[in-house]
RNA sequence: GGAGAGGUGGCCGAGCUGGUUUAAGGCGUACGCCUGCUAAGCGUAUGUAGGGGAAACUCUACCGAGGGUUCGAAUCCCUCCUUCUCCGCCA
């Protein structure tokens, strides 16, 4: 949600921004619904005052025993008049309301205007591997392990299965990145797979996502799209102390999301599933210290690849490939040996106040005084299908044999994948 | 799923036989006083949102959410959400 006092203030601002993002607001009509809104508001307020006069003086006359019909009229016409406006300005609410809901967040000014061809890419880390033999596609290399039919079975087409070394590798890393976390600092949360609306409201999936998500419309409740909406909304409607910043949270979760549209589209093997599981890393940070935040938080995830060996790159995403909520995103891309490109494995988003207006989420500064918004941030750390892709096209051998980095070797109880 | 009890300001907690409650009191917090420092003590201030004003200030709304009754609702009625306790079912 976008501050009012800005929409009145710089709505040429707002307006370009969601230009910049792809979205269609019509800001015109806010403006001309807000001041509607303003204006009934004073004529409200004067009438309820005027109610509240008349009825102090009926409780006035009526404790002195006097007669107090006059009164009791004045005030039941006032009240009359009040019920009619009042459900005006209750309509008038929801429609700002509905409106604001769909204004992205504005990009940072050090974002790039445009499409996904002006993404900047920020850093290359690692030698991408060179193999004297053609490398295979992980979905050949886990032919035994990775059982896509029989996915499609369970769940459907699109879901997928692992046995044996797959699931154990894939066990295993989960619980690596959340020990990396944690070594840091972060605390570990378990949290719920599954979101109500206000939750997905509050980080931003709804109303946009809507048809990208799994619902459960008995319960009205949505699988989570990301480990992000449970772990932000840990914190909606709370008030910190600003000592209590920033919070740092990590956790596992499964990731559902419909995809819907996408057939056909890069999604061969592992690289877009309709469930994945992911590590993600939450924030919620003062405002004067989100940037470093952000920064320390790529160079975080950065840092596990390191470990692992995997050649990867950043990117700073332009402002039409941002999501709705960000105001500046880094992507993690790393390389597929065996598909020859590059895969999005970590966004690591800064959401600014955004999030934290939607959510209610404020501290309290140290001094005293009114409650500010949170930045909120996050980023995965990291997306499983995409690094087990990488890491097993990348370490393979000849013989169709994997080489595991030596961080995950004593963990998965080898070197080698036979 | 059944029965019962709750949801009040950052937290705890009174009010709930409708009108001096503009929500008591406590804790916490801020500032001041006091003590050689610390602790304790004393005093003052301190909810959120929106509107008006240059400003001290002032007006309006908000007691889980929404509706209703009433001149007037934290207080009465209805619906929903949610927490707890007991029972049932179940991993």
């Amino acid at each position: 949600m976008l501050d009012r006092k800005l929409l009145r203030k710089e709505p040429r601002r707002v307006a370009e921004a969601a230009r910049a993002k792809n979205e269609k607001i019509d800001i015109e009509q806010w403006l001309e619904t807000d001041s509607a809104r303003r204006t009934l508001m004073l004529e409200i307020e004067e009438l309820r005052k005027q109610r509240n006069l008349f009825s102090k003086a009926v409780s006035a006359k009526k404790r002195s025993g006097e007669n107090a019909n006059a009164e009791v009229t004045q005030s039941r016409e006032a009240g009359s008049r009040l019920s009619i406006l009042e459900s005006n300005l209750n309509e008038m609410d929801n429609r700002l309301y509905e409106m604001e809901k769909n204004f992205p967040n504005i990009p940072d000014s050090d974002v790039p205007l445009g499409g996904e061809e002006k993404n900047i890419v920020l850093q290359t880390w690692g030698e991408i591997p060179e193999f004297d033999f053609q490398p295979r596609p992980h979905w050949e290399l886990m032919e035994n392990v990775f059982q896509p039919e029989a996915a499609g079975r369970i769940a459907g087409s699109n879901f997928i299965l692992f046995r044996g070394w797959a699931a154990k590798l894939q066990r295993t890393l989960i619980s690596w990145m959340l020990d990396y976390h944690t070594e840091t600092g972060m605390e570990e949360i378990w949290a719920p797979f599954v979101a109500k609306p206000e939750s997905m409201t509050a980080t931003a999936q709804l109303p946009k996502m809507d048809d990208d998500m799994y619902r459960i419309g008995r319960d009205n409740l949505y699988l989570i799209p990301t480990g992000e909406v449970p772990i932000t909304n840990l914190y909606r409607d709370q008030l910190l102390e600003e000592a209590d910043l920033p919070v740092r949270l990590c956790g596992y979760t499964p990731c559902f999301r419909r995809e819907a549209g996408s057939y056909g589209k890069d999604n061969r093997g592992l690289n877009r599933v309709h469930q994945f599981e992911k590590v993600e890393m939450v924030r919620l940070e003062h405002p004067d210290r989100s940037d470093e935040a952000h920064e320390e938080l790529l160079n975080h995830a950065a840092g596990m690849l390191k470990l692992l060996g995997i050649p990867y790159r950043v990117l700073l995403l332009a402002s039409g490939d941002l999501s709705f909520a960000a105001a500046k995103c880094f992507d993690i891309e790393i390389w597929s040996a065996g598909q020859n490109k590059w895969l999005e494995v970590s966004s690591i988003a800064n959401f600014r106040d955004f999030q934290a207006r939607r959510g209610n989420m404020k501290y309290r500064p140290a001094g005293g005084g009114k409650p500010l918004f949170v930045h909120t941030l996050n980023g995965s750390g990291l997306a499983l299908p995409r690094l087990i892709i990488s890491l097993i096209e990348n370490g393979q051998q000849a013989d169709g044999s994997i080489k595991l980095p030596s961080a995950l070797s004593e963990r998965m109880g080898t070197e080698v994948i036979r």
